[in-house]
DNA sequence: CCAAAAGTGTTTCACGTACACCCATGC
DNA sequence: GCATGGGTGTACGTGAAACACTTTTGG
């Protein structure tokens, strides 16, 4: 290539901050790595991007492999390219943020070996890496992001129930919300349909269930409504 | 070094997006490439990042170098790695944008020879690589934040007008605003300094001048309060 | 029949919005 | 004295927030 540039390159990787919603937390999902450096510690799944697919067919390629989780949200977050980041050289790392249905991924795969697992986003162990420091800016761009953009549902079952939803705003906004004033709220905006289901196997009188009508979303959307929690 | 990665790397570069304001409109600071590919067009400054620098401050560098702009708010905006985006080989390119004042910055500097001239956001030429995605990109993210952060004095001089502010955001949101509630709303948040002096050179009754108070408006937002137009 | 959560309306208050005139200044 | 923008207050309506009881169901 005569064109090609002489400057010696950094390496380039992604990593992914991987969301899910059980009945008490929000978790994300780490691996153990089996390498130096910060062999045997927990961190984001991520990896080397290749010449021939692009930052997000990466991430997505990472995740596949490493913890078997595919066809989820996710957006880029933020790259981080402080010189020192890495022990072993220069790299840089585009970050992304993904969230997941974990009811669709309860058990932790790992097509690789590696161990992987969910932890409570409050209570992770020590990272590898400045993965800390990515996981708290994914966090922070949750809990930005879920007021004003519908990606709440993406941690949710298709089919949920009213309780649910607010949960799920209660545990990423962590404070309380009220229940009539949340119901009437999130029904007014007119973007969920009403199912003919109930949920099954509660020991109470079980909640109607609903979907999240994308379509509905989109539409209103394009006639300016502004999703708001 | 033992440790080092095997794969091919991508070239990696940061491109900025420079917005200013005049009376008129919002304006974007753009070179004109001197070498192939795209000779002659109209780009973002950038350029590639070495090894001894994090990618802010690369972005920095290059703005200095380029248009001899220092000291300015800079942002990072999003990560661009497809993987045709550049003629030659796989280029990734980190993206900022930044807020400079144009009465600071008024005359094009351009250190290294190259042309660099202020165009309306609006009525810009056709532009080198994805640059006319980017720059989309920083405009649609700057009217965005503008809203919820006290991001837009950053295009004002350290004294302004309320008039000043008002035009301002009916700029970059592209609507007009009522005068009375934007000043009852800009005053009513307390983060503005009276101060006792008048615009001068003005062929009618001269406006009081203001600054921005950003120790007030850090104590007031660790105190739970949020900036909004 | 008891426990647990589902489901449901009204009142109050703050804030956004609409709107028009007089004043100060420079030319 | 005239043109230009500076500066100011009120009324109205919408939407956020606070708040408690009855109903349904499973065990």
């Amino acid at each position: 290539m005569s064109y090609s540039y002489e400057y010696p390159r950094a390496a380039l990787t992604v990593d992914c901050v991987v969301f899910g919603l059980d009945d008490d937390d929000l978790k994300v999902l780490l691996i153990q790595r089996d390498l130096p450096p910060f062999e045997g510690r927990w961190a984001l799944p991520g990896g080397f991007v290749r010449l021939d697919e692009s930052l997000e067919e990466s991430a997505r390629r990472e995740l596949r492999e490493e913890t078997g989780i595919e066809n989820v949200y996710l957006e880029q977050l933020y790259t981080i390219g402080e010189i020192d980041r890495d022990p072993r050289e220069r790299v840089v790392t585009v970050t992304y943020y993904a969230l997941v249905k974990l009811t669709d991924h309860q058990v932790q795969a790992a097509t690789d070996a590696r161990n992987a697992a969910w932890f409570a986003v409050d209570d992770v162990p020590a990272l590898a890496f400045d993965h800390a420091k990515i996981l708290e800016m994914a966090h922070e761009r949750l809990r930005g992001k879920v007021r004003y953009q519908p990606i709440g549902f993406e941690l949710l079952p298709a089919k949920f129930t009213l309780r649910q939803i607010q949960h799920l705003y209660e545990v990423v906004l962590d404070r309380p919300l009220d229940k009539r004033n949340f119901r009437k709220k999130i029904l007014s905006m007119d973007i969920l349909v009403e199912l003919d289901e109930v949920e099954t196997d509660v020991a109470h009188r079980a909640a109607r269930l609903y979907k999240f009508d994308r379509r509905k979303y989109q539409r209103l959307t394009k006639q300016g409504f502004n999703f708001e929690i």
